[in-house]
DNA sequence: GCTCATTTCAAACGTTCGTTTGAAATAATT
DNA sequence: AATTATTTCAAACGAACGTTTGAAATGAGC
């Protein structure tokens, strides 16, 4: 019934483009519709009937090109998500030989860890931006197979820059950092989601948003300062739990 | 149809406990099955079906005493959530009733958002640490309806909390702690909902993860260097944008 | 005991969901 | 041109959804 793994090109292999008005081809159109529906209205409330009217494609051509809705989710994922990380570890490796011998500053770190998200975010006029926001949400979700793909996908990055930030922070015990790189995993995920609920940034310039460099320049600094905070001695005046 | 507002007693209105296995009534047995499944499978892949299931009551009493499913969330929102934002600003203002005239510390300020939440967590030993589960990822649901709800049911405690960073942080630009408010609830909310999906917290011990003040030692000092950090001046190395 | 409001219940409502089907259409191969 | 493989299509499948209904059960007030 199904397609088998290996995907023909259905139309003539022309090399370049033939007509501007031409759409690209079904599966294509349904994961550009998907992504941007996923991210307005999550995973469970996008119905495939909503992507399929969108992508002006049948309602079986998702079970046929993708197998199955879940399918279709993680590819939409796979697509930008794989080369950003592929990207972010390449950055650093590119870093780290520049300073030859010296450990990378921590700033130069999270940078490696910012510039592929914004390049994503800002090489795709049409998804990029919202990508991100999908991500940001999928992070949060309960379905166990969203979990466990996104898990398995960032196994590798994590590990590289784990790593790295041990280098670049030798006096912080290593459980420590641990915790750190969560906070720091939270803070990267609220901010490049967009997902400010409670509308803390009332005052959104929308070129101050965009803006990359501005935004690498506040949250960098922010977060290297965090990372780098002293361990508080036992007697530090955090005894505040029985205040209450 | 529907009862009004006013909420009678079904049952005889003994004071105490009378039979120890008596059941609890059912609106807040359906609740308290709410908030666990919500939590565990998010708003739109929990059915009315399974809550009330769980919750041992006939189907149509969902609708009966809360009117919708929606209503209910925000039910099982509101349960939790308006108590604890109103003991964190009487926290915050016990705080700067006793330190007079001198500003508070960051990690004072920060101390009182999260013990409330902490509080939370550990009072009700059945739902309370799912339920921070749950907030955590109601920040991210895309839904109009729990967006505007919390955004409603945040304000409040968000305005006090701002003006109280503002005094202790008189060095930092109104704009510049916007920012670094948002990655402070980023990173909160991050924490506290558990929301580990890179499983970056590789040794988890369980006492580690649900000893509050642990917590808060690491947290704190974490997010309060944070919002110390000095502003990078404009030449301070962060033309990392185009090495790319 | 009777009355009346409140709560519970089984059953069904109409809708929407993801998926499957088998034939028609299109493209590729011989 | 004939044959084969691939893709599209309209239609339907069974299941699950939130909600409604009206009668039965249960409570309180007189």
């Amino acid at each position: 019934m199904n397609q088998t793994n290996v995907q023909r090109l259905p139309r003539s292999a022309e090399s370049a483009a033939e007509k501007p008005i031409e759409l690209a081809d079904t599966k294509s159109r349904i994961q550009d519709a998907a992504e941007e529906l996923f991210m307005e209205h999550g995973f469970e409330a996008t119905s495939l009937r909503l992507i399929t009217t969108a992508a002006q494609v049948n309602l079986a051509a998702v079970n046929y090109h993708f197998g199955s809705k879940e399918e279709l989710f993680q590819a939409v994922l796979t697509r930008r998500l794989d080369p950003m990380n592929r990207d972010r570890m390449q950055l650093l490796s590119n870093y780290e030989a520049s300073a030859a011998t010296t450990p990378l500053t921590c700033e130069k770190i999270l940078a490696a860890m910012f510039i592929p998200a914004m390049k994503l975010a800002r090489d795709h006029e049409k998804g990029g931006k919202n990508f991100l926001r999908l991500l940001g949400r999928a992070y949060a979700d309960p379905a166990p197979f969203i979990r466990e793909f996104l898990s398995h996908q960032y196994s590798e990055m994590i590990a590289r820059f784990r790593t790295a930030f041990s280098s670049a922070l030798p006096h912080i015990p290593r459980e420590e950092l641990s915790w750190r790189l969560h906070y720091v995993m939270g803070a990267l995920s609220y901010t490049l989601a967009g997902a400010d609920v409670l509308k803390l940034v009332s005052q959104y310039h929308p070129d101050l948003a965009t803006n990359d460099e501005l935004l690498l320049r506040r949250l960098a600094p922010f977060l290297a300062a965090g990372l780098r905070a002293p361990i508080p001695a036992e007697d530090d005046g955090y005894q505040l739990l029985h205040e209450a």
